[in-house]
RNA sequence: CGGGGUGUAGCGCAGCCCGGUUAGCGCAUCUGCUUUGGGAGCAGAGGGCCGCAGGUUCGAAUCCUGCCACCCCGACCA
């Protein structure tokens, strides 16, 4: 592992492409745009997904798991849904390679032709709606609440990693419903468990709200987000979800005969998140020295580094420090003892500091004879000394108090950017200047907001679901309105 | 996909403009000894298709052409 990352304050982007590499999370890999999630990063999006997985079966929803390919008729269906999509979808044409009659290498067998293209799933609503036909036929088959955990790809022009790549992880949630009051009851409430997992979880603060018509997703009625400031002023979109309303089950002919033995059409939502949730955690609390990691995400809660000076001394501590890695293990902390004796302590202070390891324990000679550990937040780098004594009941406490102390400190930078503005120079400036979330009034129309955009290139993160209602007057028509937006600029 | 930059040992770089012995340096690695409470010291050793493919030349890391990858800035997106 390397010495120093680029800081923040010098260039955010190369901050943030140094710490993925240095902390071990991703790399590069042989194909453009795609990334190798090495083993710790895995780690954090397992963890990840284990709480998701385990929230989505608590709401009801079971997984499944459909093709990666899809035909390239099913995508042309819904018409929006096609336009979204289509330039930037991965497209197989051939089934079959053969050596090159001119030279070593393998070339496309042109014999091998697939008759119908398949498209490499962007999403999976088409192909997974195909199969709700014949799953969905009467009131009784309903709510069918499937959730799949899968790869996508879309071919991004620009990626980086975890953030924007041409395959990512995620899971996308389809249900379908027989009433329009209940797919959007749906929609909503998993968009809440998205920020319930943001906050709670990541301790990453969300804005929940609508997008406009112009940042819906392609083929919804209603697109749902949470939207994450991040430690530039940038806004990262973190998860959505949508309402569908008739348009797959149209598209897909998919009907149920409800209780009175009347046809009719369902009513479906779809929901997701991906690895740039690891891009959102990395950038809502790391800093200059590298990852900081909320505790309840951690791979590892706590590092034991020992120091001695010969093998006397080393033994003596590895004794101590097996008794408290016990003691943690058994109190559902996931602890490491560090004793490989080619680092020296001070660079494992900085490796698991990169690595954002929350809590460190150094054990010297010193220590032992008075029956303590150092104990190091990676938070704060508050250092003290404690005893012994009941040790994993007091890390657990420290670990939550480092959970909610993430929180606050990443919600307080959030209140401290967000400014409501009422004209559109003061707008500029404060956009220029300080970045971060703009309050203002918006008349709703498609023209208003795009002239805010290629003004300003910032754009309408969203609708914020919690609203006062007050009146007031759209930045860029003037017109009385209710609607105070959330602008920002976005990743 | 447009503009700019980069590619030489695992990592970071020098050398290239002005072609010419055996391609260097720092970190990392290996061996040994000494060390160990914030990125250890000394001694020795190993490691290179100079991004890839063509071309020019007696001779190419160096010059020319094409390609690939990555980074930054734009347009598009989760």
């Amino acid at each position: 592992m390397g010495k120093k990352i680029t800081s923040k304050s010098e260039d955010y982007s190369q901050w943030y492409n140094d710490l993925v590499l240095k902390a071990g999370l991703a790399e590069h890999s042989a194909v453009r745009g795609c990334m190798v999630i090495k083993p710790y990063g895995f780690a954090i999006w397992e963890n990840m997904k284990a709480e998701l997985d385990r929230m989505f079966k608590e709401t009801g929803h079971s997984n499944a798991y459909f093709p990666l390919f899809i035909p390239k008729s099913f995508l042309s269906k819904e018409a929006a849904h096609v336009e979204g999509f289509a330039k930037e979808c991965a497209v197989i044409t051939h089934y079959r390679l053969k050596k090159d009659p001119d030279g070593d290498g393998v070339i496309v067998d042109p014999e091998a032709k697939l008759e119908e293209e398949l498209i490499v799933r962007p999403t999976s609503e088409t192909i997974i709606w195909n199969s709700y036909r014949n799953w969905i036929q009467s009131y009784r088959d309903l709510p069918l609440l499937i959730n799949q955990w899968a790869n996508v790809v879309r071919w991004e022009m620009r990626t980086r990693l975890f953030l924007r790549t041409a395959e990512f992880l995620w899971q996308e949630g389809h249900t379908a419903h027989a009433t329009k009051e209940e797919a959007m009851e749906e929609s909503l409430k998993m968009i809440h468990v998205y920020a319930d997992f943001a906050e709670n979880f990541m301790a990453m603060p969300v804005v929940i709200g609508e997008k406009t018509e112009s940042e819906r997703f392609a083929g919804a009625e209603i697109t749902y987000t949470i939207e994450a400031l991040m430690q530039d002023g940038k806004a990262l979109q973190s998860g959505t979800s949508h309402y569908l309303g008739h348009n797959f089950a149209k598209a897909f002919d998919v009907k149920f005969t409800d209780e009175n033995g009347k046809e009719e059409y369902v009513y479906s939502t779809s929901w997701g998140v991906s690895t740039r949730l690891v891009g959102g955690l990395i950038m809502t609390h790391s800093d200059d020295n590298g990852l900081v990691l909320p505790p309840r995400l951690a791979p590892i809660h706590v590092v034991i580094v020992p120091i001695f000076k010969n093998d006397e001394q080393k033994s003596a501590i590895d004794e101590y420090a097996d008794g408290i890695v016990k003691e943690l293990k058994d109190n559902g902390i996931k602890v490491k003892y560090d004793d490989d004796d080619n680092k020296r302590p001070g660079f494992k202070f900085a490796e698991y500091e990169m690595m954002g390891v929350p809590i460190r324990l150094a054990i010297g000679p010193r220590d032992l004879e008075n029956s303590n550990v150092e104990v190091a937040r990676r938070d704060t780098y508050e250092k003290k000394i404690e005893s012994r004594e009941n040790l994993a009941q007091k890390l657990n406490l420290l670990l939550e108090e480092i959970q909610d102390n993430l929180f606050n400190k990443a919600k307080k930078y959030r209140e401290d950017h967000t400014t409501s503005v009422s004209s559109i120079d003061e707008f500029k400036e404060v956009l220029e200047k300080k970045g971060g979330f703009i309050e203002a009034f918006w008349d709703g129309s498609n023209e208003s907001e795009e002239a805010i955009k290629t003004q300003t290139k910032a754009d309408i993160r969203c609708i914020p679901l919690k609203s006062d209602n007050a009146e007031g007057k759209c930045l860029i028509s003037g017109k009385s309105t209710n609607l105070k937006v959330l602008f920002a600029k976005a990743y």
